[in-house]
DNA sequence: TTAGTTCGTTCGGTTACCGTACCAACATTA
DNA sequence: TAATGTTGGTACGGTAACCGAACGAACTAA
């Protein structure tokens, strides 16, 4: 929905009060600089707008009450929603960031083919969840969409269309979601930093990189607070790299070689048979089964090689493991011993939001974008620290 | 020198003429959307700062004639410094970044050791400079030095330190820089990326890396149009990556292999002596001697590994090459092959300035943060557009 | 010389902000 | 319960920055 412009000074006053939390007028005249009227007018400008309500009275000081101030109740609320190959998650928030609803619908109409292109959408069952979300929270105010591609970063939203399949009021309706709704696509790795950034393990880091290891590879890269793009949306699609591995079987790339695919190949190599064990078997029986622990060693490695090149191209101040296989913690004294080795010092670790890290990326996606065009760019980044907060798991 | 704050109207102009070039006041007036009397005010207030002045009346046209403003002759002038360990190359330019003055020193002082650190000092031959150039050209304005170091980012070069060599202040000293200078350190290889940026190969990207190999390796990205730099300013140092040789003399790590000591120990492994050929020699007789092909063949393929981690990290929209082993535009034809054999379509090329990109780098640096000073933050990124233009080589 | 066009300034009005002053509502104290 | 001090919120006038309209200034074309 087109937001109707904010002036200056309300604008101001609403990145106060999405930094600080609830306020009373005098707090926002005092972090904004604003004078006290100007506040006034600028409160009375926002609840006008419906953006804002009192939701108290600051009493118990001595002199008169104050009336505190927050985003209103009504101000409506974010769809957050992973598109994955095999996966349909969506997730409810506040403008703030708080969860509201989480879901995982099961639909297997997806799980035909990799969903490397928009070709496959979900249609009814966002359709649902909306209508089903907005009869309790109101109006949905913005859309933030995870998807297993790169996406190529557009300056235009509304006005530029995506790829082949059509424009984005199309992909808008295809997906369930109203035309009038913005709608923000992302690579769903890049989602899943956003998400450790605002709502897990990364959130006191300016600059780190979210590194997924499972069915597929590749990193969200945070710098100075936002996400590294590239010219084509193509950053951290790691796939392409070489092989980390110089024996056993061969692969084409690093993607092969690191993804489950690639772990599996390597157990069949080095057990011999094809067993038919799975990725988690492997990673349980690292006790029991020689073989399991060989092929969680070099997985390992592989990922510390992955780590390293991450560290040497982009300097992150931190590397945040995820993905079905990248969760295993079983992997990280392995992983920092090689990285030691070469000579590095990285803070690497599991990120704490699991498999719904993409999910609350999609909704910070979301929630950037919308107060980003709220507040306009001049006053966004600084109120963009102030939403977030922990994601329930 | 603290520059005296702007208006907002004088900001906006003067972004909008380094944008446009020499306009008249109407000129400004259509880019800016400010009134006309706005744009008198404004031009008022710049010529009070002797920032901007006449430089002809626009005639020929039917009506009255205009007057067309400049930035003035006498606004001041930018230094540039690549402080490199065997080199000391200075650069004057205009604000607008057109080259007055450029020359190299020779400081033998300055190659005893490799010059990781701050300690090593110009002093003399930079405060000679100085005072020579603005004779001619009025008074400096700012300095950008390049170092052969990773430089921490700053948000406040004035007030914080740089390492433990002293604050800022007193490297200016030392470097015989006047203390109200404002003075911008970068790493040199960042600076380079930036020279070929705004006056060499890459004036048409937004994205893109330069990747330096010479005596030692390493890369300067640029994304949207600004560096990254990553959580300690150490984006792009890719001296740490493994090599990429599986066979041959033994390497720690990239830069091992693929420096000129690199080249010059693959060489005396293949020749079986040490015949005390030069990087240069080597390249030369790429036709005549088979080693020679060899070589350069395997260095080719050493540095397409690298373009491929960078392309895979941060998807630049081309690759510039440049130093002493880089510049050679014999290597390219088997970089694009090994890339091309990835699956990856990348733009690589040699950058135009040689060896003086990181000289032109230091400029453009002086040039963006002191632009973005003058005209705050909102106006910068646009404004800088403007300037730049062919370094002559 | 005159007409037409464009440049640049002068003038008055609007907008967004501030400081001051004043009233309103609370807690504290007597 | 009433007086008092403290803080919240509004009313009023002033200021700075900008705009549109009008007008004089300077040029070309005929």
């Amino acid at each position: 929905m087109a937001r109707r412009n904010l002036s200056e000074s309300a604008s101001k006053a609403l990145a106060a009060l999405l930094e600080l939390g609830p306020s009373s007028r005098p707090a926002l005249s005092q972090a904004t600089g604003l004078s006290k009227q100007t506040i006034s007018l600028a409160i009375s400008e926002l609840e006008d707008h419906r953006l804002v309500e009192v939701v108290t009275s600051q009493q118990g000081h001595t002199g008169r009450s104050a009336s505190v101030y927050d985003l209103a109740s009504d101000a409506g609320w974010l769809l957050g929603v992973d598109l994955g190959s095999t996966h349909l998650r969506l997730a409810a928030t506040t403008l703030r960031g708080r969860l509201l609803v989480e879901t995982e619908v099961s639909v297997p109409a997806l799980s035909q083919s990799a969903n490397t292109d928009l070709s496959q959408f979900a249609g009814d069952p966002i359709d649902a969840f909306i209508t089903k979300t907005e009869a309790e929270h109101g109006r949905v105010q913005a859309a933030g969409v995870a998807l297993s591609r790169a996406v190529p970063a557009l300056t235009d939203w509304q006005a530029a269309g995506i790829d082949d399949h059509g424009d984005l009021a199309s992909i808008a309706a295809r997906l369930g979601i109203p035309g009038d709704v913005p709608l923000y696509l992302e690579n769903n790795v890049n989602c899943a930093a956003l998400g450790e950034l605002r709502h897990g393990r990364a959130t006191r880091h300016s600059d780190f990189a979210y590194l997924q290891i499972g069915v597929g590879i590749g990193a969200g890269i945070v710098t100075r607070g936002s996400l590294l793009r590239g010219e084509k949306g193509e950053a951290g699609e790691l796939r392409r790299l070489p092989s980390p591995f110089t024996d056993g079987p061969e692969f084409a790339d690093a993607e092969d070689a690191l993804s489950v695919s690639g772990i599996l190949a390597r157990y069949a190599a080095r057990a011999g048979t094809d067993s038919g064990i799975s990725v988690k078997e492997v990673f349980r029986n690292v006790e029991t089964d020689p073989v399991a622990a060989e092929v969680v060693r070099a997985e390992a490695r592989g990922i510390a090689y992955l780590a390293v090149v991450l560290a040497a191209v982009a300097d992150p101040g931190a590397i945040v493991l995820g993905g079905g296989v990248g969760q295993n913690a079983i992997l990280l004294p392995v992983i920092e011993q090689e990285v030691r080795r070469r000579g590095l010092d990285i803070d690497i670790t599991v990120g704490s939001l699991g498999d719904s890290a993409t999910l609350a990326g999609a909704t910070a996606l979301a929630a950037e974008l919308t107060l980003g065009a709220l507040l306009g760019e001049a006053h966004a980044p600084r109120a963009l620290l102030g939403y977030g907060g922990p994601w329930p798991t």
